[in-house]
DNA sequence: TAATTACGAGACTATTGCGTTTCGTAATTC
DNA sequence: GAATTACGAAACGCAATAGTCTCGTAATTA
């Protein structure tokens, strides 16, 4: 099978390079990040990873599986926080979300992979599993742990937080345009303390 | 001027077809939605209009100047509820959103014109001040009329409001993939009747 | 040391799509 | 009816880019 030659090199000959294997998954998410998924040329990511194409070609089949993989180890650096209050903990997350937004690179990335995901199942997969689960799972925890202090319902329908969490700031980035800031961050986690108080 | 010779047509000659202008725009509004921004090719827009390529380049200079006054014109109508309540008129208001979500083509359309927004100011001007501006200020007016009514908090931000209504919806559409149903819309609406109660 | 596979570099092929130009024809003004 | 401009159709030039292939060289196994 061709899948199997492109995953497993055969165990005769010079092996492959695992310094090239990385460098080229690094180079792909900073081509990415520089000039969006569509306008990532194959020839500037080997350029960028200092590799010949005919190496990338040897491990991922298309662009597109290529793209797929690396966008998986965008893993931003979450932490979930611990302020004391679970008001504190939400603002808390919410503006590490507002940092995220504040780098244009990050927008742009943002926007070019919402294109590609509506075109190729492959990307919107590894996309979801990517920053979207860990970005959920970070605010997932916030919201379990005001519920166990009390602070939320019992019942919170967490789905629904998440989303009136991260929703007016994908808003403001994608759509409109304004202004995300420290009145907005503030005026979204107080509006669902509000909404799910007990 | 080269702009003015493409917006203002001699006055000898033979004129140019009012015909071919709207079937231009419409057609391209009908390849946009059907295969997205990026994919949208002049020839396929021309053909579809049943003109040459010639007729399109004489009126707009560009794929992007043709593109962003075709935005414009797509206003979906949009009427202002009136269900006695202002929980009924959020609802309904919302429900209407989600029609629009639940239009495969829509959210195509949406994700693609996201990525051309973040390369063409012209782009997003274009759809800022088109389908956006429009369901914002009709969501605008139920907001308003529920303060005028004592229902929301007389000092509401009301461009959080707009965002924490929009945002869960778009957050499904174009990340999660999560379904859009009734009891998002009502979970939405109510947690910000609840949010912004007086 | 022979066979094998990977390496970086880059030429090459094929496709796509924007925007221009050319053609013969149609509509309008002077 | 002469001059002018627009029309639809289609060919064309040009640039970008995905993916293949070739080259001489390097690293590994048997």
């Amino acid at each position: 099978m061709e899948r199997s030659r492109l995953e497993t090199p055969a165990a005769v000959g010079r092996p492959r390079s695992r310094e090239a294997h990385d460098a080229i998954l690094r180079a792909a998410i900073v081509v990415i990040r520089e000039v969006g998924y569509d306008a990532a040329a194959m020839d500037a990511i080997a350029a960028r990873a200092g590799v010949g194409k005919a190496t990338v070609y040897r491990r991922w089949a298309t662009k597109e599986a290529l793209v797929a993989d690396a966008i998986e180890r965008i893993m931003v650096s979450l932490t979930v926080p611990d302020t004391g209050s679970t008001r504190g903990d939400l603002r808390a997350v919410m503006r590490d979300t507002m940092r995220m937004y504040h780098d244009p690179q990050t927008t742009a990335l943002l926007s070019g992979l919402v294109a590609a995901m509506a075109r190729s199942p492959q990307i919107a997969k590894a996309v979801r599993g990517g920053f979207v689960a860990a970005r959920r799972d970070t605010m997932r925890q916030v919201i379990e742990r005001g519920i166990a202090r009390g602070d939320l319902r019992r019942n919170t329908d967490i789905q629904l937080a998440l989303d009136l969490l991260s929703g007016p700031l994908l808003v403001r980035a994608l759509l409109t345009g304004a202004t995300i800031d420290g009145r907005l961050v503030r005026g979204v986690a107080d509006a669902v303390l509000t909404a799910f108080a007990p």
